[in-house]
RNA sequence: CGGAGUGUGGCUCAGCCUGGUAGAGCACCUCGUUCGGGACGAGGGGGUCGCAGGUUCAAAUCCUGCCACUCCGACCA
């Protein structure tokens, strides 16, 4: 069961057809649906993106879908840069497994367990620690093959007793979850810092600028935490942080994740000044950072990096040969990012009264065209050669085909929030003009058809910066 | 898990208190007029009122039980 689809290319001429909206599947809701509070759930229900099936779980709609296979694609990239190696295990676990390391039964009701028809004991995996320590000791056996840094992206089922907004805060969700081996203290620094500089990275290229707080190790356990905040004005809590982090720089493509120290000094920057969440918040500390410094903001947790030793490695036995001869559990850590809490976090940080402002590198689609006059002698074969060559120049184009009125189409692409609306009407045609509009700040500009082309390929292609 | 609510057409809701055989707006279908910021007119389709009992001549409405969902609190990626 592959539940993560790679981005389908719409350079594809196979798949053209699906991206005119009058073969598509999107249903828009006008009205507001009631149980949403929030912008990020309001605005996914009404862009058709999801589909509550039940308490905190939800089907994902193709525009949704879309986005998250975005969102997932950044998160495998910079895993993979990183020097981490995607796997992929099951969402279904034997108690058995969970009994080795004593969390069957510290874990609580948020596990759902059942059982299977032999009367086995089984349980909907809300985490993977225990399995890829499994996995790891069953082929694993010297220093020699360390530092091994394995991780996935698969969904997981957690049963809140209060889900709420939306994917946000849902009871199944999709999860990156990477697991670190090293021999001792040292080497799973090193990984602990390679994540570290990857979740930067990760968040900044979805447009989000995210700051590492210091975290509580929590159910997990360990002692070396940080969560990723990102800034948006509709976070769900409150966080407190030096304004510095604002300016500082995120690690290019370039970085080497081999060279520990160069790494360490990037991770010694990023974790030198004040950041913590209202838990962990000191308002003394906050005080004297110095007038201007200190920056009170609302935040969202996107990742959660942590190391936690041997926990797992002791009682399991994942145990491997040192240079010295001498046997050792090795030290691990965890490392998550929540995709599909992602898709809403980036819609609590770019949104406005009129719908979702997708950043290029996650939005759906990276251009719509809107027939302003659909079936007129002039714009429909203005709009067909627009979407025949954008999608030539490989951005992702949907084309708003429909016989709707001209303000029903601009307030559904304002809604699903494209990066890039073309407004192709009679008025601008007589003079060989479309409209260009840019969704993040509400820029026009009237060009010919062929700018339009070139402006938007141009500026659609940030997905692999 | 404590507290508070809500289930009526695809969506938002009225009707329930004071029982009498189900409504509005949006959406959908047809026709016409419209057409650069969610048009207008006419006609039409669609609901065993969450489920199960009970009271009654009669239940969306009153009573009991169950289920689902939402919100506040404690808890979490």
């Amino acid at each position: 069961m592959r539940l993560v689809w790679p981005p389908v290319s719409t350079a594809d001429p196979a798949q053209r057809i699906f991206m005119r909206l009058s073969r598509y599947f999107l249903p828009i809701l006008r009205e507001i649906p009631k149980e949403a509070e929030i912008a990020s759930h309001r605005l996914m229900l009404r862009a058709g993106m999801i589909r509550q099936e039940a308490a905190g779980i939800y089907a994902f709609l193709p525009l949704g879908l879309r986005v998250l296979d975005k969102v997932c694609r950044i998160v495998r990239e910079e895993q993979n840069r990183s020097g981490a190696i995607e796997l992929l295990m099951p969402t279904i676990q034997s108690a058995e497994l969970w009994r080795e390391s004593g969390r069957y039964e510290a874990y609580g009701k948020e596990m759902l367990r059942f059982k299977d028809r032999h009367e086995r004991e089984m349980l909907y995996g809300p985490t993977n620690e225990e399995m890829i320590t499994e996995i790891f000791r069953s082929y694993v056996r010297s220093y020699k093959d360390l530092p091994l840094n394995l991780y996935h992206i698969q969904w997981k089922f957690r049963d809140e007793v209060r889900p709420r907004f939306g994917v946000m805060r849902g009871r199944e969700f999709l999860m990156k979850d990477a697991y670190s081996f090293d021999l001792d203290f040292e080497g799973a620094k090193h990984s602990y810092n390679r994540m570290f500089v990857a979740y930067l990275r990760t968040f900044a290229r979805m447009g989000l600028r995210s700051i590492p707080m210091v975290a509580e190790s929590g159910p997990i356990g360990g002692n070396l935490s940080h969560e990723f905040i990102i800034l948006a004005d509709t976070g769900e809590s409150e966080v407190f942080c030096h304004g510095d982090y604002l300016t500082f720089e995120v690690p290019g493509p370039d970085v080497d994740f081999d060279n520990a120290k160069a790494l360490q000094a990037i991770v010694d920057k990023w974790t030198s000044l004040y950041a913590a969440t209202s838990e962990k918040h000191d308002p003394s500390l906050f005080a004297k950072l110095g007038p201007g410094k200190g920056l009170s903001a609302r935040g969202i947790e996107v990742g959660h990096i942590f190391y936690f030793g041997t926990k797992y490695s002791e009682p399991m036995k994942a145990i491997v040969t040192g240079p010295d001869g001498t046997d050792r559990p090795v030290h691990s850590g965890s490392y998550g990012i929540g995709p599909s809490r992602l898709v809403a976090a980036i819609i609590e940080a770019f949104h406005d009264d009129a719908g979702i402002k997708w950043p290029q590198s996650v939005a759906p689609f990276g251009a719509i065209i809107l027939n302003l006059k659909q079936g007129g002698a002039d714009t429909d074969p203005a709009c067909e050669r627009l979407y025949a060559e954008l999608t030539a120049k490989g951005v992702d184009t949907l084309y708003h085909d429909l016989e709707e009125r001209p303000g029903s189409k601009f307030a559904t692409a304002d809604l699903i929030g494209i990066p890039w609306q073309i407004l192709v009407g009679p008025r601008g045609l007589a003079e060989g003009k479309v409209e260009v509009k840019r969704r993040a700040d509400g820029t026009r500009e009237l060009m010919s058809p062929a700018d339009a082309v070139t402006r938007i390929s141009q500026g659609s292609n940030l997905l692999y910066a």
